[in-house]
Formats: C-alpha cells, sequence, structure tokens
DNA sequence: TTATGTGCAAAGGTTTTGCAATAGT
DNA sequence: ACTATTGCAAAACCTTTGCACATAA
C-alpha cells in the first residue's frame, strides 16, 4: 500500500496530469488484493458514488499500463483483461481453479534457466510468464473428486495446463 | 504429422462423429508449425475451397479443445485465441517480440519447483503455464535498439515479462 | 491559454447462440 | 430414424474510437 502522494509523484513523473480518476484507479488497484478488470474497477467506483464513464476507466488502465505504473496480467478472467498496481517485483502467480483465486508467490525459479536457453537458442531472452494452476486447501476439501480434472470439463479452461 | 486415420481414430474415441470439417481442421491443425487463429483455419480452409461458416470453425476448436484433441495457448494474438494440435507433450514456448514467431521448446524447468511450492502453499498444483519472451537470432539484428524496450511502447503487449 | 483528459454514443473485433436444415451412425 | 453437427443471422461480449466539452497546467 502506498499513499496518495506517491501517486501523484508517480504521475508527475510520467507526465501526466493529476486527475480525481487517475488517483481513485490507482488507489483502488493498490488496495486490491486480486487483479482487476476494468469492469470490477468501474464498479467501486460506483460504490464510492464516483462519476465516471467505463471508456474512461479503459482509457485510464491503458494510459497507466503504458507508463507501467500498472501491470496488465497475462491470466485472463473469461476473456476480461487484468490489472494491478505495479509494485516493481517479478512475480508470479497461484491460480485456484476452485474458487478462482490468485496468489502471487515471491521468487522466481527460472533466471538460470532463462540464460540457459538464451544459448542453447540464440534468442535475447527479455523476460518470462509463468502462472501455476491447482486448488487452494479449501477447494481441496470442498471438490476431493473434480480435482485433477476440472479444467477438462470447462471448455474456459486455460490451456497449457498439464500435470 | 499424424495421418487421417489416427484422426478418425481419435474422434471415435471422443465420441465425435468423424465429419469432413473435424477432419480438415485436425489435418490444418496438425500441419501448422505455428499455433493458429479461428480466422486462420478458416482462411485455409477457402484455400482449398471448402465450405465452412466461421462459427462452425469456432465450435469445432470448443469440441476439439474440449476433448483435448486441441490445445487452446495461454499467448494471445492481439486478444485472439491460438490453437494447436494437441502431440500430447508438455511444452513451453519461446515468442519473438520482433516477427511474433512461436517456438516450441523442450523440457521443462519445473517438476521440481512445483512441488516444492506444493509443499510451502498447500495447493495441489496441477499444473502451470509457461511462455518466454526475447528477440529471435534475426530479428537481435534487425532491431538491435528497440530490444529491451520494445514492449514498454507497445500498449497491447503482454505483461509479467520483466527481466 | 493550451494541451490533455473525459463523457457520450457509436462502432470495432472476436466469439457465442438460437433455430431450422443437414449429415453421420 | 435419431442425434450430433452445421449454416445463417443475430446477438453478446469486452474494448476502442470520434468528437465536443471540461479540466489541469
Amino acid at each position: 500500500m502506498t499513499d496518495r502522494l506517491t501517486y501523484k509523484q508517480d504521475l508527475t513523473h510520467c507526465g501526466l496530469k493529476k486527475t480525481r480518476h487517475r488517483l481513485v484507479i490507482l488507489d483502488i488497484l493498490d488496495h486490491s488484493d486480486q487483479p482487476v478488470t476494468a469492469e470490477q474497477i468501474f464498479a467501486r467506483l460506483q460504490d464510492r458514488r464516483i462519476a465516471i464513464n467505463l471508456s474512461t476507466v479503459y482509457r485510464t488502465l491503458d494510459t497507466l499500463v503504458l507508463n507501467k505504473l500498472v501491470t496488465r496480467l497475462s491470466i485472463t478472467q473469461d476473456g476480461r483483461a487484468l490489472h494491478e498496481y505495479n509494485r516493481r517485483v517479478h512475480r508470479h502467480y497461484l491460480v485456484c481453479q476452485g474458487c478462482r483465486k490468485i496468489i502471487p508467490i515471491d521468487g522466481c525459479p527460472l533466471a538460470d534457466y532463462s540464460r540457459q536457453l538464451e544459448q542453447e537458442t540464440g534468442f535475447q531472452i527479455s523476460g518470462h510468464k509463468l502462472d501455476l494452476y491447482g486448488f487452494c486447501p479449501q477447494c481441496r476439501q470442498q471438490h476431493p473428486e473434480g480435482q485433477r480434472t476440472a479444467h477438462a470439463s470447462d471448455p474456459k479452461s486455460q490451456a497449457n495446463c498439464e500435470d
């Protein structure tokens, strides 16, 4: 969690105007424990009785992502883009296939592998994307049967997700 | 590359009818060196003078993905889903940020890490998704300047992609 | 004052769906 | 014959855009 002053400094640093919308959206993102969609941000703004247009939310998110104040995740929620406050930490996620909870995990197991692959392929590797899938302790108890096949029966589930 | 007989066997095994459309779509996927979008499949069918509706392509892909004959990648091409023939190999990808080429890489560096994470988090981990990004040898030569910042200036580029 | 940001309404693009007709088993 | 599959057209869905107005610097 950061404070309003930091948001203002960040916006100034990026040459962006410090509008109320941007400050509140940064605040919402910063205080979300889960990555959020544009629609969810829109809803939370309504909750706070802040009048804003959905297209402004999209435009603001684009601007913030472009300026790297916000990160757009590769994990999607049924085709909707997910966003989170950019804490400038290289981070991976553990996604529960039962309750769809997303948990950031610390550390990255790929630094060495990445370098090794650069040598093998001749690519200059600039980054990577890693998400892990499974069932959280709660969902393991609630749906013990479907755990290994849940994603097989769900047409929306991500591929590339195998044992 | 497999042959038409295998496609038929696979469809039978899944309890699916062996229609001409499905056989050709499997053939197209099987012979693509790059993952393809529904639209690309549609175009290749037109090239072969095969009359088909785009929605049938979508429905067919859904069915094939559901039955695990085809894999839907998590990498997307500007919001369009990519598909490939399921060779039943656990596989990761190296994506060139210059020419957008996608290269499958062998092996998986995450088996141990995955088990370790299970113990730490209490999750039952059922799979993961890993893509790596960079610049292929050709693109390294052609765009030596923009290599480390290309994705920063591209609003469409994937996030989660850092050093 | 001037460039940037915003609201509104409309369009964009991919993907999904309802229903009647067709084709596989 | 029975059911799964398909074509067609329309809708759904998230997201983007044009233009006039408003706001921050």
